[in-house]
RNA sequence: CCCCGGAUAGCUCAUUCGGUAGAGCACAUGCCUGAUAAGCGUGAGGUGGCUGGAUCGAAACCAGCUCUGGGGACCA
């Protein structure tokens, strides 16, 4: 028996089935690093139209952790997939280095600034920290094989960039943006330091609540402000008691900054009388007395007393009690009645107990009034001296002393404890006061930057595209933004300004420009080193530094002037930003307001978000829930393609769900991605694509359906990562693996691929299809699977001398001819024929009478419409149904099928099987000297091969 | 409390106009042993969240409800 084996073209490939990421990926790493690839990609591309993704730095602390892969691996895609359709695309990557959560770390080490270490020797502590923590960063985002300038990436620490954020805050100064003010901000009195925005938590609390009388001044000049409830005048002989107005607070400590009571203009509002005397405490209530409420809230409140009698003598709309004049409950002082619009009836008592001090809101509705701020709370939480009561004592320890002291002065109703959500600090957690303090702010409508930010942000594409609609509901909504912090780590504001009148210095931004030379040369310190006398000379006895360092959000948000506006590669404004959905309230929004303030316009023309990463259960991923899943994990078992192929098989604009049974589903979707590619490789065995290739019009019917087909799964794929929808992109590659190629085309030309002679017509087509196939097939692969398109690139024969990483999409497809004998339709046809015959053959298979499909003959029974098409392949059908004999018969004869004018019947074929090409053929052995072959065998192993015209 | 989505197979998601519900994965099962720690075939499966309405006819349109995601507001 001949060894017909070796006759045949069997698929072999040096590509291994099994990628051995973890193992092999690292050493990719390193020969990519070694050979300087990021830099030979940037010239290839040279002069190519430039796309400029402007990375948003993380912060330089921790570990990465699977948001931050995310981030990173949607950039990488955008970068990589803009590289295949022509563009030059540089990314240079930056960090975050300045601010808290730094000096916090630093602090724990040596101690704090200023006490245990001098300023100057903690900020380089800071430096060297966040240097390091850069350095842990970056090597875990290589090995994401994310591409990027990572020898030169932007740190908000590089002397350049510090000296060019005190530039960007000098311009913003020129603009007209800044001014100096008292307000109440979120403060920290663990910290010591105002709070971002982005800085506050809510978090559960318990808090006291309480009930406070307000006497009036004059009595009598209140109850005549009052209608009462019957003949219209208020007098004792109808009703009795003290009258008070009466305001609930959960926040006791404001009292001693209590400056007014508010009310709403448009609320009715009740003399009840009542008798508010409990057995609980004897000081709360002495009898009848007459208090003001809200009328509408009469009922909630004095159920939640526990009082059950009243009556409600007199009503005053809230407009009629303006200015009315009342006593502060314990301190010398008069508490005026003023109106806001922030009052209403969801809570207390329908009458507010007003801080400016210590309040937003308060603030504002006391500046109508004229009503200022006392600042009797220092920045470490102490009341001053002068504070009435509670002189010398700390804020969290006031609430239960002042409430036993109303109590004591009669001036309690009740007291309660409250659970609800409070602000928090998100570095220290702990509870949060509003502190009029001296901060800097860049105003939002003192120059107009609102107005010009909303018509800003029509002008940027938003995806999704809530995302417009959340960020112009916070630009129209948002207060000032408070840019200075009182901390160490930190790029200082450089401002000068005069002793006595605190207005900045004429000069103030000539001299910023002055301090920022000094800072490019030495860094920030030199600010905090500057004797003011170099700057100024005589004149600095009338001036003062200001040495409040800059909120970081200010620092990253001018790096479209700092990093962008600098680097020749990078071109503002940038055509993406892009990072998670949080950032609208963060870097997309301090990014828009500096680049309004600074230029006039937007710093990017499109802004993509994506969510946060979430575990099987849509529970967010937590150290305490245990459901964390590290990337680097990820990568040691499965490796990096793995990972980006998750990433980019999700939808990343909302919730991001990952788990081990996720990943795993990945993992045999690489698989098989992986193997479709190895198949290509193995069967383009002696292809050489200069002698070889086959032109489109002397190729079978089938392999140029195949390079068509391809053709439109690329144009498919080449639209959904311009619109940066890669899930679609993948599945679409994976689809086309699978059924196009896999279940259809590939299967089908096993056959001809193996058995046909090497060389032929027959033979060098398939390969053709193929070697155009690959080329795409790798292209489409490379932004997901880097490493591995990498690995497949090296395997496509023939001359590239350029590597994957700067291709542009494949040119070399072609869609059928125009008047193709065989057109899609046909084509889709017959798919569904061979459905339809693999189900018969099942049936068949169950019998036990055939096992290979290639043990059974068909006879197809078709309507003339059917046959037409059938009929175009001829003798070929068999081939594409992988039988042994098909026939088409026009009649109405055998098993139906599920295809109108469609009707099987089919044998198990009773000729010898030939030993070669496994088909039972009526010739096999009709040539003596091959007794175990088939006709068209012979000819293929010993003659001219055998000739195929459509399959 | 307000606004916007979603609810379809075990899972992830499709379904252009209102006309007998569709893929991938997973599962089950068979074939092959020339992609072999692969490949191919076949199969089962669903009260389209609940209730009501207009319609010859609804998963789709309308109303209400439930659950769920996102955003906003409030948080004295």
């Amino acid at each position: 028996m001949t060894d017909y084996k070796s006759t045949l073209n069997l698929p072999d490939t040096d590509f291994p089935m099994r990628g051995n990421l973890a193992q092999n990926e690292p050493k990719m790493l390193n020969n990519w690093t070694k050979d300087g690839l990021y830099q030979k990609i940037r010239e290839a591309c040279a002069g190519r139209p430039n796309y400029t993704l402007h990375d948003g730095p993380p912060y330089a602390n921790g570990n990465i952790h699977i948001g931050h892969a995310v981030n990173k691996i949607l950039k990488d895609f955008c970068i990589k997939s803009k590289t295949l359709s022509g563009f030059d695309a540089p990314y240079v990557p930056g960090w975050d280095c300045h601010g808290l959560p730094i000096e916090n770390q630093v602090e724990k080490k040596v101690g704090k600034a200023g006490v245990k270490v001098p300023f100057g020797e903690f900020r380089q502590k800071c430096r060297d920290y966040a240097s390091k923590q850069v350095e842990g960063q970056k090597k875990d985002f290589i090995r994401l094989g994310v591409f990027g300038d990572w020898d030169k990436p932007y740190l908000t620490m590089d002397y350049d960039t510090e000296a060019d954020i005190i530039r960007s805050l000098a311009k913003i100064v020129d603009n007209g943006h800044l001014h100096r003010g008292f307000k109440p901000v979120y403060w920290s009195v663990v910290g010591g330091s105002a709070l971002a925005e982005a800085e506050v938590e809510y978090h559960d609390k318990t808090s006291f609540s309480i009930d406070v009388r307000y006497a009036p001044e004059n009595e009598a000049e209140v109850l005549d402000k009052f209608t009462a409830v019957g003949d219209g005048t208020v007098d004792a002989s109808k009703s009795e008691g003290q009258v008070s107005a009466v305001i609930w607070t959960t926040t006791p400590w404001t009292l001693p900054s209590s400056q007014a009571i508010s009310a709403h203009a448009d609320l009715d509002y009740a003399l009840v009388e009542l008798d508010l005397s409990s057995e609980d405490d004897s000081r709360l209530g002495k009898g009848k007395e007459r208090i003001i409420l809200a009328e509408a809230m009469v009922e909630d409140i004095l159920q939640r007393w526990g009082v059950e009698e009243h009556k409600v003598v007199a009503r005053a709309k809230g407009s009629d009690l303006e200015n009315l004049v009342f006593k502060h409950p314990f301190a010398e002082r008069k508490i005026p009645l003023i109106l806001g619009e922030h009052v209403t009836t969801d809570a207390g008592t329908g009458l507010v107990h007003t801080a400016p001090d210590h309040g937003m809101e308060d603030f504002v509705v006391g500046k109508e009034y004229g009503i200022g701020t006392l600042n009797l709370v220092g920045p470490n939480g102490v009341f001053a001296e002068e504070t009435p009561e509670v002189p010398g004592q700390h804020v969290y320890k006031v609430d239960e002393p002042i409430t036993e002291m109303l109590a004591d002065k009669g001036r309690l109703i009740r007291q309660d404890k409250i659970r609800h959500s409070y602000a928090h600090c998100w570095r220290t957690k702990t509870p949060l006061i509003y502190r009029a303090t001296p901060q800097w702010f860049i105003s939002m409508a003192q120059n107009g930057l609102r107005e010009s930010a909303l018509e800003a942000i029509k002008g940027v594409r938003w995806v999704p595209d809530w995302g417009q609609e959340r960020i112009e509901g916070m630009v129209d909504g948002r207060p000032d933004w408070c840019i200075s912090r009182q901390r160490t780590w930190g790029v200082p504001l450089c401002l000068i300004v005069n002793k006595e009148t605190e207005e900045l210095h004429p000069r103030a931004t000539d001299l910023m420009e002055q301090v920022a030379k000094l800072v490019e040369e030495n860094g920030m310190q030199a600010w905090f080193d500057l004797e003011l006398s170099e700057l100024l000379g005589d004149e600095a006895n009338d001036y003062v530094k200001i040495e409040d360092t800059l909120d970081v959000w200010f620092d990253s948000g001018v790096t479209h002037s700092a990093v962008m506006g600098r680097r020749d590669e990078l071109s503002e404004p940038a055509d993406l930003y892009l990072e998670g959905s949080d950032q609208h309230r963060g870097w997309f929004q301090s990014s828009l307001l500096t680049g309004i303030a600074m230029n006039g316009h937007a710093p990017y023309k499109a802004v993509l978000t994506h969510g946060f990463t979430v575990d099987a259960n849509g529970n967010k991923m937590s150290k305490s829930l245990g459901n964390v899943v590290a990337p680097l994990d990820v990568i040691n078992k499965l490796g990096s393609d793995i990972l980006r192929l998750w990433v980019g098989s999700t939808d990343y604009r909302s919730e991001i769900t990952v788990s081990d049974e996720i990943l795993k589903r990945t993992a045999d979707k690489y698989r098989r991605m992986r193997n479709t590619a190895r198949f290509f490789l193995a069967n383009l065995k002696g292809f050489d694509p200069k002698t070889d290739v086959v032109s489109p019009e002397d190729m079978l019917p089938l392999d140029r359906w195949a390079v068509a087909k391809t053709l439109q799964v690329q144009n498919e794929i080449k639209t959904a990562f311009d619109d940066y929808n890669f899930m679609v992109a993948t599945n679409a590659m994976h689809h086309f693996c699978s059924f196009d190629m896999g279940s259809f085309y590939l299967d089908i030309i096993k056959d001809r691929q193996y058995t046909a002679k090497a060389g032929s017509l027959a033979h060098k087509s398939c390969q053709t299809a193929l070697y155009h196939i690959v080329q795409a097939v790798c292209r489409w692969f490379m932004p997901v699977l880097s490493f591995t398109a990498f690995e497949i690139w090296q395997q496509i024969p023939g001359e590239k001398g350029q590597e994957i990483f700067w291709q542009t999409w494949y040119e070399g497809l072609y869609a059928n001819a125009d008047n193709a004998e065989m057109t899609e339709q046909d084509w889709k046809l017959i798919d569904s024929v061979k459905t339809e015959c693999n189900k018969a053959l099942e049936l068949m298979r169950k019998d036990g009478k055939v096992g290979s499909s290639l043990e059974a003959e068909i006879t197809l029974y078709a309507s003339d419409e059917v046959a037409n098409v059938l009929e175009k392949l001829e003798d070929e059908l068999r081939f594409v149904l992988i039988t042994s004999q098909a026939k088409v018969v026009r009649g109405d004869e055998g098993e139906p099928t599920e295809i109108e004018g469609l009707k099987l019947d089919i044998v198990a074929s009773e000729h010898k099987k030939c030993d070669r090409c496994w088909h039972r053929r009526e010739d096999v052995g009709a040539v003596e000297s091959h007794p175990e072959l088939c006709g068209r065998c012979v000819t293929n192993v010993e003659g001219e091969g055998e000739v195929r015209l459509y399959a």
